[in-house]
RNA sequence: GGGCCGGUCGUCUAGUCUGGUAGGAUACGGCAUUGGCAUUGCUGAGGCCGUGGGUUCAAAUCCCACCCGGUCCA
């Protein structure tokens, strides 16, 4: 089913889907928009839908009230309080509980949690508000000059089940709305006007009122009812009510300040403008402003093409208007990237090259290049501490961040400068060889070193952008194909959830069952196991099933299937017995809470950026994957490991309990997700003694003293942004140690040495290699002269053109001797033909030098070809050097005797050759 | 998540397509010119061509894997 579809279906029937009861009691009318058809309700007569409307608040606001950002918080809070909602802490903006999204896009999302590819909705209570502050990044270039775009801002989240406990459906959502609109904002009630619509998502769809004052969208209530496709839909068992409200459109409304970055930002923005000493013409900015409003739709969404209209309706030159308006564009758009890099960085996110982490870095890049290019000296962590100056009323976990934010910034500035000074010397390399570059040559320098045209156009390193460059690099990127990963899936309905017995008592390692189901006589499902199956990073168990070997343990949903390695013949309804491999779930059980202390001890080694990314926990080892910006060096890595063993020596209990999801969350804060997403309502909570809390279904060692040693192996980068500890625990890390140990004693007995002075005779070996290669390269260089006029005088006349011959078959030295000694000797004796067959390995090398004279005749080139066809192999070379080589080492005695015939033919051949061209 | 680019003396780089003695610049050492310096000339030292495999008589060069750095897109 399309939009318009349903859009027909609600409208059809409109006073059982979008007629309210305050719509009755206050006298709104339904009206239809004369321009797009769209039907409204409102108390006026109007003739167009809001679309269609200039912000006439800019400048006279429709209320008497004056609220700024934090204060229409305050007042929105205290209202729906005092109306039964609980009011929950925003949720980090970076969206940990969602596989499909890296941030937190709207306040709905919170409390959407996907499970078997559907949506279900979790309310931690019921009705609820929530201050969302929400990540968006497709409209990055309107953000700072439109007045209302943002990457991040503030959705306030009125969301209610409407069939639970304390629920309420559209007459009172709208109501309650109403109401705050009204009461609260002060906002005459026949300004306010509500817009039918409709919403779909996957499997489920509803219908909304978007209400709006003087052409402002303010806030959008979604009504999901329905469930299904097209062909059969139901009304849904918990129906819930998703109402957004942009809070710096709310604050913008009763301000009625040129943009509504003056009420998000204002203190910021106030700052900075006294700072650079900018004066600010109200009047020219609240008109084009309230122009921009106007006249940007779909379309004409390019600012720039509005300007110069807007200029002349103004009645100012296009310039004038600029100087006026773009340091404010600057400006805003600066406290705009800040807050959204705040907001990230303290929530865990860091930018990087790959994943959300990239739209962080391209803002924060054009956050710089902005301040460069208005030449301002502001560093942007200083505008991140106004913010959150500004913020902590609202947002107290903003401060604690303070210096990490500070960090991060000024860490990824540092790396923009490095950057930009990689593209200056391309630049400059480009303009000094003159070269002209082609529409690929500038696509390559883009994708692959971020050079952008406009960049070399503005150093003068090109004279204008290729017409075709966007357009071409636009079709580079309209295909992409995206890889899914196939899970195998079993049909188990009807299948009671199999009881977890490895929960109930994490020591039981033999127990009895009885078999539910077979299928393929190799998959097995029990009433009840202790086998732990793979999940959250942890391998399964393995071990007997009625004595046969289990290999594979997984989980669907809640029922747990058991692999064996050969087809057994049970039978569905039969006990067996069941015994889980104690060595093993030892092993992968230290491993496991090694991992969450090594992820504590990194955070508090390296800072409150390092997140768990991702974790693997073997029998023989465990790997940790974490979010951290650069590198580890040996001293970090063990200070990790140092603290790790000393939480390992305080042998402080891990207790492990079950809450409902809505206490943790707001009880342990987001930190309880490093594991990734939990499927489920209830969450189990893994505390290691208040030193690390998480929320995990892993299996866990009962005090950390059980683990006994964590070895860190190794840590490496594996991609911008995350680096993977490798280690041990237990025995493996001892096992690990051994084998490192059993290694340095065959190396040191290798050098004739002992474990202590190993390196010292390593340096010493490789000292004395260096010196004797030198040492050899001397010698040669000395002797060569002697040793050439000896072959000079040994080598053989031929019997024609004065020609001399010298071959030689070596055993013992290798080519850079004889080429070496050939170069020498042809110098010196320029009649001379040297020639070397020299043994290697396997086959051998030919070396022909030619001197100056004998090579108007001879082509040593040629001879090396000749001499390594006979040999079995090939060669080539020029008139005067050639090289070669072969595979048969028993014909060098006949090449040997070849070489003067080979010689003479070739000597005859360029003689008549030469006579013809005569 | 999907791509792309790069890694060669201390530093900057040519050579890679098309396999054949790794070359230049700069800094460094020595000698000469000079009262001294700048300069200039001559000369010397400095390279497992990121690592490991493969193909080949022969690999900086071709193929594969990995490591390191950079970058674009979703």
């Amino acid at each position: 089913m399309g939009k318009e579809e349903l859009a027909t279906l609600f409208a059809s029937d409109h006073d059982r889907y979008y007629k309210v009861n305050i719509f009755e009691e206050k006298g709104f009318k339904r009206q239809k928009c004369s321009k797009c058809a769209k039907f409204f309700w409102s108390q006026t007569e109007r003739e167009f839908c809001p679309d269609h409307e200039y912000y006439s608040f800019i400048g006279k606001p429709p209320t008497n009230k004056r609220l700024d950002y934090v204060d229409t918080w305050k007042e929105i809070e205290l209202f729906f309080k005092s109306n039964n909602h609980s009011i929950i802490r925003r949720y980090p903006v970076v969206c940990r509980w969602r596989d499909d999204l890296y941030f937190t896009i709207a306040s709905i999302v919170d409390f959407q949690r996907i499970m078997e590819n559907k949506v279900v909705f979790e309310l931690p209570s019921n009705p609820l508000l929530v201050p969302q502050m929400s990540l968006r990044f497709n409209d990055i270039e309107n953000v700072g000059l439109t007045g209302r775009h943002y990457t991040s801002f503030c959705m306030i989240g009125q969301t209610c089940n409407a069939d639970a406990d304390g629920g309420y459906w559209k007459d009172r959502c709208i109501e309650l709305d109403y109401e705050m609109l009204t009461n609260r904002l002060g906002i005459q009630s026949h300004e306010i006007v509500f817009v039918e619509d409709v919403w779909l998502g996957a499997g489920a769809f509803g219908y909304s009122l978007e209400y709006y004052v003087n052409g402002l969208e303010l806030g959008n209530a979604v009504f999901t009812e329905f469930e299904g496709n097209e062909n059969s839909y139901h009304v849904m068992d918990n129906k819930i009510i998703d109402m957004g409200a942009g809070l710096e459109r709310l604050s913008w409304i009763t301000m009625g300040t040129p943009t509504s970055y003056d009420c998000a930002f204002g203190p910021i923005v106030q700052r900075l403008v006294d700072r650079l000493g900018i004066s600010k013409d109200s009047e020219i900015m609240s008109r084009y402003f309230t122009a921009i409003s106007g006249r940007l739709s779909e379309q004409i969404n390019d600012i720039n093409t509005l300007k110069p209209l807007i200029a002349k309706s103004l009645g100012i030159s296009r310039d004038e208007l600029s100087k006026i308006i773009s340091p404010f564009e600057a400006i805003y758009t600066i406290a705009d990237h800040t807050r959204t890099l705040l907001f990230a960085i303290a929530d865990g996110a860091l930018p990087s090259n790959v994943g959300g982490g990239y739209n962080l870095r391209v803002i924060l890049r054009r956050a710089i290049s902005i301040l460069e290019k208005m030449g301002w000296d502001i560093k942007l962590e200083d505008v991140t501490d106004l913010h959150i100056d500004y913020l902590k009323q609202m947002y107290p976990e903003l401060e604690e961040h303070t210096d990490d934010v500070r960090t991060i910034l000024r860490l990824e500035s540092d790396r923009y400068v490095g950057s930009n000074e990689r593209m200056h010397a391309i630049a400059t390399s480009i303009k000094n060889a003159n070269r002209q570059l082609s529409v690929d040559d500038l696509i390559r320098m883009y994708e692959s070193d971020g050079i952008t045209p406009d960049f070399l156009e503005r150093v003068g390193a090109i004279d204008k952008i290729p017409s075709t460059f966007y357009t071409r690099l636009a079709d580079l990127h309209t295909e992409q194909n995206i890889a899914q990963t196939h899970k195998q899936t079993y049909s188990l309905a009807g299948i009671a959830p199999t009881k977890a017995l490895y929960y109930e008592d994490m020591s039981m390692r033999e127990f009895r069952a009885k078999i539910i189901k077979i299928t393929d006589g190799r998959n097995i499902i029990l009433d009840q196991t202790a086998f732990y199956p793979r999940g959250g990073g942890q391998e399964p168990d393995t071990g007997v099933l009625g004595g046969m070997q289990v290999i594979e343990v997984v989980k669907q949903a809640d029922i747990i299937i058991h692999k064996l390695q050969n087809r057994s013949n049970f039978v569905e309804g039969q006990s067996i017995d069941g015994i889980v491999n104690n060595r093993r779930r030892e092993s992968i059980t230290k491993h496991h809470t090694a991992t969450h202390i090594l992820n504590s001890s990194a955070r508090n080694t390296l800072g409150s950026w390092v997140w768990q990314n991702s974790a693997f926990k073997e029998e023989g080892y465990g790997r940790l994957d974490i979010t951290h910006h650069s590198a580890l060096n040996k001293e970090e890595i063990w200070k990790i490991e140092q603290k790790a063993n000393d939480v390992v020596r305080q042998n402080l209990p891990v207790v492990i309990n079950t809450y409902s999801r809505g206490n943790a969350e707001q009880y342990y804060t987001f930190r309880i997700y490093q594991g990734g997403v939990v499927p489920s309502n209830s969450v189990r909570i893994v505390n290691i003694n208040n030193w690390d809390i998480e929320a995990c279904g892993g299996t866990h060692v009962r005090k950390t003293g059980d683990i006994g040693i964590i070895k860190i192996m190794k840590s490496e980068r594996i991609q911008d942004g995350i680096i993977r500890l490798e280690f041990v625990a237990g025995e493996a890390a001892l096992k690990y140690l051994q084998r490192q140990e059993s290694q340095l004693t065959s190396i040191s007995q290798s050098l004739g040495s002992s474990k202590e002075k190993v390196v010292e005779s390593l340096q010493k070996m490789i000292y004395e290699t260096e010196t004797t290669k030198k040492k050899i390269k001397t010698v040669l260089r000395k002797i060569s002269p002697h040793v050439a006029s000896s072959i000079s005088n040994t080598a053989r006349l031929l019997p024609k053109g004065n020609i001399k011959v010298y071959s030689i078959y070596d055993e013992e030295l290798d080519e850079d001797y004889h080429i070496a000694i050939g170069e020498k000797s042809i110098e010196l004796d320029p009649y001379l033909i040297y020639v070397a067959l020299i043994s290697r390995d396997q086959g051998l090398r030919v070396i022909v030098f030619a001197g100056e004279h004998a090579r108007k005749k001879i082509h040593a080139g040629i001879i090396a070809k000749q001499l390594s066809i006979e040999l079995g192999g090939s060669g080539r070379g020029n008139e005067r050097f050639g090289q070669g080589g072969g595979r048969f080492k028993d014909k060098i005695g006949d090449s040997l005797k070849s070489v003067e015939e080979l010689v003479v033919k070739e000597f005859s051949r360029t003689e008549s050759e030469g006579n013809r061209d005569e």
